[in-house]
DNA sequence: GTTAGCACTCTTATCAATCGAGTGCTAACA
DNA sequence: TGTTAGCACTCGATTGATAAGAGTGCTAAC
């Protein structure tokens, strides 16, 4: 790559910017109108020609202009990765303005981070928020509400809730359910929520004769709260966007892809793929998954303590403005894992002004 | 209506049945092949100009085929509606399986909603959940979390749980939080969640001066979470399913849609309004508002003790498949009323067994 | 090394001709 | 009187040919 002297890098450079602009193959002679260079359109081509010959760009047909290949982009994007453009004031507000606007549990940061995303660079966005392993079981409780029903919450170590209602067996009374909560937490306490499934019928085994029954009730009722507790979610954002992109104004792959996003084990599939930190971009081929070969992606995780939270990403067409994603990517990637790693965030949220 | 004879319907109704499926402008010839009926082409185009002449039939251009009036689907919806087809054996499993595979929250129930009703109408589903004016404040509580935080939750006549993570004031211990805790729901039990914004000021003047600081805090959480709790919620299914649609062929109109969607208040707005129960029908230029006007809805609301709770809407082009998504519709909306009659909802689906 | 000139390629736009589905009307038929 | 065959006519869609436009590669001159 280092193989390129400056202009071929300068020709190149103004090849992808015009066609992530325009998506019309870049001709010569347009080239050096448009972009006042000194040079003449032949001297363009010859340029041009050199580097289709190394790859870097691509025709569509013999009388077309050309269009730049993976490797250009590949060779681009590394470029702006070592000096990412920064975002606008304006942008910076519009992100900071989307946060502090009432967002209370960490779905409604996701939520929020799915559709500032995808409105900043005008593609589709995706977030995942990773299943929660860590997830450890603190205690149980019932909470009043009539003579027939209770409410019973969950209390997880990282002070997540989980609640239900319940109906309160014929005769029991606030006491007697104290005590069953706590014959219940004592038991399930410091077991990752995952794990209760397994755990679940060892216990009952040892636990008294005496309400069998209700026991195993109220246990089946927290494992299945603890497993909606550590399901995977998918956030989509602006799916719509890509019915603005040329390369998608057939209606058919605008479908195909859709129909991809939809599937919530899919998008899961690929946001999970890979495991570096930080921003990591494929482009068109490089991606491995069939459908989105010629999209390229931009993603980063978050991580609490060391264990990946969440995934955020960005999916548009080869032809995306990397520089505007990159940047937005890497602000909001850097502002997202400041509140994470503040600690609690609901907390954090719900102490601000509105 | 009655003006028209036995024939001059069926011709009608089987008009209207094929550019249902087709979407295409159905000719005299074509008509008399397909559905083998014993007429000359001639014939059925005079009873088609006859139609015409009633308003049941326009044609598109001289040379084409006729295509039925929004008086021609009027008549045939309201037909419809007195004798709606059944649904299969097939379609009712699908509803079924899909509320009863551990749905726990009403919204949950209405994204599952959203989704199954776009899924076998094949169009775009909408489903509103109303802003609950109803929920009356019950209590708050502290449940512990650790020694600087603790979780606040609040509860609601109608079992509605809703919780926060706060961070507990220096020296302050278990006993004074629940003292704290009782000191506000002494004020505000009974109180709807709605009034608590205006309520609040007063009864702040009201309280005791010692702990004014932490008072206003507190009540300022809380007002956060009412209002969250009362808010109106709207969800979207199949979106997608527009582009399958020939009428949204043209991206642009796709996008103009998508578009009005996108838009929550504006959802709403369409949902809303007209205050009829059962299933509400409205085609073509029907409707009021501007940008759906080449588009059906058909709509349902569901109340509970009375009021109402959410809409749910099917939106597709006026050439929609009415038999289909009124049956749907139907069967679904007295499934969902049951449901919310019965009861309490979460605990409902809380004994089912998986 | 750069550039003007030119022949060549290939897509896109344009326009006319043709085709085909459909209509309305008239006259004949049962 | 209702039904139907026949026929002229309309108008969008398809096809094919032509022209225009953008771009390329190559050669030769600067």
């Amino acid at each position: 790559m280092g193989t390129l002297d400056e202009r071929k890098k300068k020709i190149l450079q103004l090849i992808i910017e015009d066609y992530i602009n325009t998506a019309e193959p870049v001709g010569s002679r347009n080239l050096a109108r448009k972009y006042n260079l000194d040079l003449s359109p032949a001297t363009i081509r010859n340029e041009m020609s050199d580097l289709e010959l190394l790859g870097y760009l691509e025709q569509p047909h013999t009388s077309a202009g050309r269009v730049p290949s993976v490797a250009a982009y590949r060779l681009y994007v590394n470029e702006l990765r070592n000096n990412p453009g920064a975002l606008t004031k304006a942008d910076i507000a519009l992100i900071t303005n989307s946060f502090n606007d009432r967002k209370r549990s960490i779905d409604d940061i996701f939520k929020a981070t799915a559709k500032i995303l995808s409105r900043m660079t005008k593609n589709v966005s995706m977030v995942l928020a990773d299943k929660d392993d860590t997830a450890i079981f603190r205690y149980i409780r019932f909470l009043p509400l009539n003579d027939e029903q209770a409410i019973l919450v969950l209390v997880t170590d990282n002070g997540h809730v989980d609640n239900v209602t319940v109906d309160i067996p014929e005769g029991m009374d606030a006491k007697e359910l104290d005590y069953l909560a706590q014959r219940v937490t004592e038991m399930l306490k410091g077991h990752p929520l995952s794990d209760i499934s397994d755990d679940l019928l060892d216990s009952v085994e040892n636990s008294v004769n005496e309400d069998r029954i209700l026991f195993v009730m109220l246990l089946n009722t927290i494992r299945r709260m603890s497993r909606n507790h550590v399901e995977h979610k998918v956030f989509l954002g602006g799916t719509k966007q890509l019915l603005n992109q040329p390369e998608f104004r057939d209606v058919e792959r605008a479908k195909a892809l859709l129909g991809i996003l939809d599937e919530e084990r899919v998008v899961r599939d690929l946001l999970g793929a890979g495991e570096d930190s930080g921003l990591r971009i494929t482009i068109g081929s490089e991606n491995k998954f069939s459908g989105i070969q010629d999209c390229s992606m931009v993603r980063a995780t978050y991580r609490l303590n060391g264990h990946v939270v969440g995934t955020m990403a960005v999916l548009g067409p080869t032809r995306m403005e990397y520089s505007k994603v990159i940047s937005v990517m890497d602000y909001l990637h850097r502002y997202l894992q400041t509140i994470f790693a503040t600690g609690n965030l609901p907390m954090l949220l719900s102490e601000e002004e509105e």
